[in-house]
DNA sequence: ACCTTATTTGCATAC
DNA sequence: CGTATGCAAATAAGG
């Protein structure tokens, strides 16, 4: 339940959604926790969720 | 220099956690190793589902005795010296801090549940349990016209020199520390989120401090 | 002494 | 009135 409005504007800006808007949902400003125990938790347990997948495309720089 | 009297930064770090290596080109991170040693009772790193398991039963007690989650911040405050707001609380109970945080700040907060449980005015043992050496300073909040003044100069350059902030400081009533650590988290948060956009603009960002940029002004 | 990157917290204020 | 959360100060650690 709390998810909801944390990722729903992220991934509405990551994800191609319908061309009929431009909201420009803010990209987040902020500084967030890496990885909360909560999504730690969620993998281990195999819920693979794959949302904020790296755009493969370009980045990947080395650490 | 009127900082609080020098505490003495206990060597108490203990921290370095790494488990082995995964190997695996996919999701890294493997929790915990499982180590060797000793198992007296809740010491030593704890696992992942051990720590929703304790954060939920910390929030049910919490709850059943009546307290709020700025109550619990504050509580531990008069009880270690480090205070922690709602939010941190609330987080804690959320599971919605980073592992290694969870796993810092576990003890203190059973070390509150364990009081408050034998509420019979048991004196226990009321131990500093290691507090971290000095306490966090406060949130320095600063006005949104000030903020919009140290965007004006930011733009005009996001690496001002240390006389430069000094004398921007002095102008803006704020601590010379304070509006240096602006101007790095501000020159983060650019980073942050540049990627997205990617504006190709020459990157002639040299370490060096010789390349005065002179922001001249004043 | 200051910068950088990575993180931990926490005002403020929206639920 | 308690709780979430956005944005972001303060800090930690290596240069």
């Amino acid at each position: 339940v709390v998810f909801s409005s944390c990722f729903e504007r992220l991934l509405k800006g990551l994800q191609a959604s319908a061309p009929e808007q431009q909201p420009q949902p803010r990209p987040y400003q902020g500084v967030r926790v890496k990885e909360p125990v909560k999504e730690l938790l969620k993998r281990k347990r195999g819920n693979i969720h794959n949302a904020s997948a790296t755009a493969a495309t370009t980045v990947v720089l080395p650490h | 220099m009127l900082e609080h009297g020098g505490l003495t930064p206990p060597p108490a770090a203990a921290q370095g956690l790494h488990p082995g290596l995964r190997g695996e080109g996919g999701g890294e991170h493997g929790e915990l190793g499982g180590h060797h040693c000793q198992d007296h009772s809740d010491e030593e790193t704890p696992t992942s589902d051990e720590l929703e398991q304790f954060a939920k039963q910390f929030k049910q007690r919490r709850i059943k005795l009546g307290f709020t989650q700025a109550d619990v911040g504050l509580a531990l405050g008069t009880l270690y010296g480090n205070v922690f707001s709602q939010t941190t609380i609330c987080r804690f109970e959320a599971l919605q801090l980073s592992f290694k945080n969870m796993c810092k700040l576990k003890p203190l907060l059973n070390k509150w549940l364990e009081e408050a449980d034998s509420s019979t005015g048991s004196p226990t043992s009321i131990d500093k349990i290691a507090a971290q050496g000095r306490k966090r300073k406060k949130r320095t909040s600063i006005e949104v016209s000030v903020k919009g003044v140290l965007e004006t100069h930011f733009l005009k350059c996001p690496k001002p020199a240390a006389q430069e902030i000094s004398s921007l400081a002095d102008s803006l009533q704020l601590e010379k520390e304070v509006v240096r650590v602006w101007f790095c988290n501000r020159r983060q948060k650019e980073k942050r989120m540049t990627p997205p956009g990617e504006q190709p603009q020459h990157d002639v960002y040299s370490h060096g401090v010789k390349t005065d940029t002179a922001c001249h002004d004043l």
